[in-house]
DNA sequence: CTGAAAGCGCTTACAG
DNA sequence: CTGAAAGCGCTTACAG
């Protein structure tokens, strides 16, 4: 509703209206303090009559609140999976909005933080949400420095930080597991960057699946190192010359450049070789033969996280390490 | 900088410290008014030692402002090409950025807008970027009727709305001719989806290149009826057996099946038909044969969707439709 | 149950 | 060139 010189109505409007107290319209509204049963119904119904809309920056102000979350989505090109932030998002998004909470989106490239800084800094913002960090991860420190109420999605060696994670050292141990059960006893694992917490909990979980099977693991098998990068090319002329079962892929990034590298050699997927990836993304989505892979749910895990970031925000308690399920997917690459 | 109480230093706290008025304080950072070269190098000076950050809130209450705009992405399992959305909030949050203004995201499930309508009635931002629009479009109308600053990236038949978008019409007329050049008469369409105002741009482009070419325009190899939606397959094998020399998709989703059919039936590309899309996307990035494709640079798109869009919060003019270039790839799949 | 008043942290005419 | 004061639109002790 707008006032004849344009500005929208103010609780002002509506008390001077119906001849009470801005504190009476506030309270009906928010609900809280004593307040006459009749009185509230009039409040609200000339509200709703006059299409009245709080001003959340003001309501913010007075109440030292925004009702917004900043997440931090990362930037670079290395990035595997945009399709799994971009649901991870989605699910924190909903979950926010559902307590009348919005999004402050902001990027962050590698470790400059410049962004996430002014935010923080404005007051812009509640809490916020990390949507990855580094080994050493100035938005951590930053935060961590601030005081400000923040969760991470994935893990971090960092000590005190909120983080909600699906247990991807678990869910390798299962795949390397049913792999080795099928008598695939050769893998090669495939990964390039050792920079990520995650990457090491793969190679934990992987390790772990040979211990327990009691199979002993060939360390020549284990393609991680970064300066294989761009020659993924070279590694998979190495894997085939060693006389491989299985090969492993950290990411369906990894993954798609090595079945992409067998496609040219005339190596047949699961013929020749059989390859499955520890993570699922639309990458491989229409793939032929169809990738074993390991699938996690973004979506459900923006919503775990944003809900956390809420109750933090809060001042409620919060464990720290949460551990979300996966499901292990086995397609036509395994057979 | 933090008081003992926890609380952040302000404008009050500078003031007192250095004995002048908050008045003095707030020109001094804002660079507004009248103020002695001295006093404002002391009150900058002092504000740098103790790390005095304004209260980004407070500020926009002050100035019935926000800094923040809202974009609103798509939220549909229906969407072509997350990526680009991606690239094209990318280059929307990196120009605002630089002038101070933060992004504020939401979703919008079909015409749902509720979310929009929460955000925009709440204040909390001062203008919007619309990321798809329909043909009957609820965000629209709400924004127009409202009176809020709003831009579109992409193109919409509503009047006076600021739209920008890539040039799909020439682009598809370009690529089209290229194709009828190389001698590709016999071109089938396959798209499923009219109800958005690019695939009729495309549409229209197709055909104008037909007449240009002075060739006839076979309407049989017309496949647009959004009961192929799951049928793909069935318009495949119809458009086999009427002997095709290219088969042009809509987008990348329409490509992706398309070719997923014709490898189930040992169609090979481009040997035995020609394939080519009207956009291109990350699903067909890694396909063997490469497809060739328009290329549209989205963060481009998002630049200047959001630097219209600041113009237009400023309250400057701005030029109702902005068209960009586009680029033909052509690759292996139309050889 | 209700209200006057102070306050959230800024900005901005207005006066000097 | 500088400042006192009012104002942005809410909330919230405090008093009645």
């Amino acid at each position: 509703m707008e006032k004849e010189d344009g500005r929208d109505i103010t609780i002002a409007d509506v008390a001077d209206a119906l001849g009470v107290s801005k504190t009476t319209v506030s309270r009906a509204i928010s609900g809280k303090g004593r307040i006459g049963k009749e009185t509230r119904e009039r409040v609200l119904e000339y509200i709703e009559e006059h299409d009245y809309k709080p001003n959340a920056i003001a309501k913010g102000l007075a109440q030292s609140k925004t009702y917004n979350l900043c997440v931090v989505m990362p930037r670079d090109y290395e990035v595997v999976d945009w399709n799994f932030f971009q649901r991870c998002l989605f699910g924190i998004q909903e979950t926010a909005e559902t307590v009348g909470y919005d999004i402050l989106l902001t990027m962050c490239r590698m470790n400059d933080i410049s962004s996430l800084e002014r935010i923080v800094d404005n007051h812009k913002v509640d809490g916020v949400v990390l949507m990855r960090t580094f080994l050493e991860d100035a938005q951590i420190e930053f935060l961590q420095q601030k005081g400000i109420s923040f969760v991470v999605t994935g893990s971090t060696n960092y000590e005190n930080v909120i983080q909600i994670d699906h247990n991807h050292r678990s869910a390798c141990r299962e795949l390397t597991s049913i792999l080795l059960m099928k008598n695939l006893k050769r893998i090669a694992l495939v990964g390039e960057d050792e920079g990520y917490v995650v990457t090491q909990s793969r190679l934990i979980g992987f390790r772990e699946a040979y211990r327990q099977a009691g199979e002993k693991l060939d360390e020549e098998l284990l393609f991680l190192n970064p300066e294989n990068r761009v020659r993924i090319d070279k590694a998979v002329n190495e894997i085939l010359e060693r006389d491989v079962d299985c090969i492993l892929c950290m990411d369906d990034a990894v993954a798609s450049r090595v079945l992409k590298a067998l496609r040219q050699r005339h190596v047949k997927v699961p013929q020749d070789v059989r390859v499955a990836s520890f993570y699922d993304s639309t990458i491989l989505e229409n793939h032929v033969p169809s990738i074993t892979s390991l699938s996690f749910d973004a979506k459900e895990l923006g919503r775990v996280a944003c809900r956390m970031l809420l109750d933090l925000v809060e001042g409620l308690e919060v464990s720290e390490k949460t551990l979300l399920p996966y499901e292990v997917v086995l397609k036509e690459s395994t057979k």
